[in-house]
DNA sequence: TGCATGATTATCAGATTACGATAATACTGC
DNA sequence: GCAGTATTATCGTAATCTGATAATCATGCA
């Protein structure tokens, strides 16, 4: 609704339930769109290369890969973060996520896998659910109040923001604590059995682009001081903020 | 030019060039728009998440990424070669490379890389020269020929180019012989030293969607029958045809 | 070969939206 | 609080999108 962009856009959304190949007349469906529309639409998409044309419909095309390559190669993000991510690991032995918000969503940058643990459904690309987790609840924590606030009004009768907050009040206050301590430590509410301890990865003052979590089996965790955890994880992404804000200052491209 | 939708995206390949971060003031110079409507169009990328916003301008977003594992999981292209490709690897020992088509550019999707070679700069994202080696040669014969036309007279100062045909009779004359075998044997094209064998792939009658090629050493290459690797490549090439046009008919969608 | 069926593109008038120059505002470091 | 820059708002005009329908194209089948 917001304009032509998210409208075209809004196609490729329908494969994100899985779908591989979809008709036009699918895509009419679920977009619910006429089908001139979609027609219009599926050929921009598909000189654009972001849809392919296969013998039973259309299909995700090739340029995301071409821009994933880009993203892999350059990311900010990622470059600002692979000291710490690097140290964090070594010092702890855990396993570690590098997730970024875009809109309402947290998607998942890095996964760093720790092969003495079974692998997570956490990998690069997962969506992460908005109201579980310590990595979504210490991006929720620093979104602007009144974001917030549409946030939960939108969400207000899921479970797992109620969680957070039985009402508005809890909600914003809980957030508000967590804010306030600038770490979060959650034990079971993505897996059971696992523990995350999450600090928010900020652009400017105050604006949050996404957060550094550490994750290891309950067992494991207890090994550590909650404060050694918390601590090292919080100091590790202020790090990463502050190297987003210099970098480019002097930058020949990234120093590997 | 086409719409809106390509304008919009001309934002995001200003970073092709490998630029991590971009302000708005580069993006301008770099697209030629004037400042007005690229804060409108960053805007909208922004909310669309293909593009952060960070201290020092804006870089590529996460939904790329988000994207990006969408099609890894689901691929269909991928899905149909995925037995081809194992068998080719374990018949010949051979690098392989699977690449896909849009506009006029061939982009990698899967780079089989055999840990004896050199890893070549051929990965999954990479996007292939048009008129070098044969994974592109062998797209380029199935194009149709106005399709081809305008390509040779928008290129035709390359050397590139000119080396498939010295003018139009003879690129379109040497392209049809590509065709009429369904297979290019090249050496040296792009790497030294290193020979590829390539095969089309369709999604329907006549409708190239990418290729099959197989790459390896001279030396190793030369240990194989000519005949023999030809015709492995494209009768694994047509069995992936065969594959996308059967998809999906019986599918239950695939479990992650 | 030609017809039937479904898929895709073209047409067109009206409504929406983008454009781009400029002005207003927000934000930064000092 | 004040420069100076970054970003957003304004607004008339021009371009574009929309969606229903008609025309065309492609494919399989007799």
């Amino acid at each position: 609704m917001t304009g032509r962009l998210s409208r075209v856009l809004a196609v490729l959304d329908t494969f994100a339930d899985g779908s591989s190949v979809l008709s036009a007349e699918q895509i009419c469906e679920r977009t619910g769109s006429p089908i001139a529309t979609v027609y219009r639409n599926i050929r921009e998409l598909v000189e654009a290369g972001l849809l392919v044309r296969l013998p039973q419909g259309y299909a995700p095309g090739p340029r995301i890969i071409e821009w994933d390559y880009m993203v892999r190669s350059n990311d900010p993000l990622l470059a600002a973060s692979r000291e710490q991510i690097r140290l964090l690991v070594a010092d702890t032995g855990l396993e570690l996520l590098l997730s970024q918000l875009y809109g309402e969503r947290i998607v998942n940058v890095h996964y760093e896998h720790n092969p003495a643990n079974e692998r997570l459904a956490l990998g690069r690309g997962r969506v992460m659910p908005l109201f579980r987790g310590s990595t979504s609840r210490v991006i929720l924590a620093e979104l602007p109040t009144r974001t917030l606030r549409r946030i939960f009004d939108a969400h207000q009768h899921e479970p797992d923001l109620l969680a957070i907050g039985a009402d508005w009040k809890q909600f914003a206050r809980a957030l508000a604590q967590v804010r306030k301590r600038g770490v979060v430590m959650s034990s079971g509410e993505l897996y059971p059995g696992r523990v995350g301890v999450a600090a928010p990865i900020f652009a400017e003052r105050g604006h949050v682009v996404g957060s550094l979590t550490l994750i290891g089996t309950d067992n494991r965790i207890a090994a550590f001081r909650e404060d050694y955890l918390c601590q090292h994880v919080r100091t590790a992404a202020a790090d990463i903020t502050r190297r987003l804000s210099l970098q480019g200052l002097d930058a020949p491209p990234q120093t590997g």
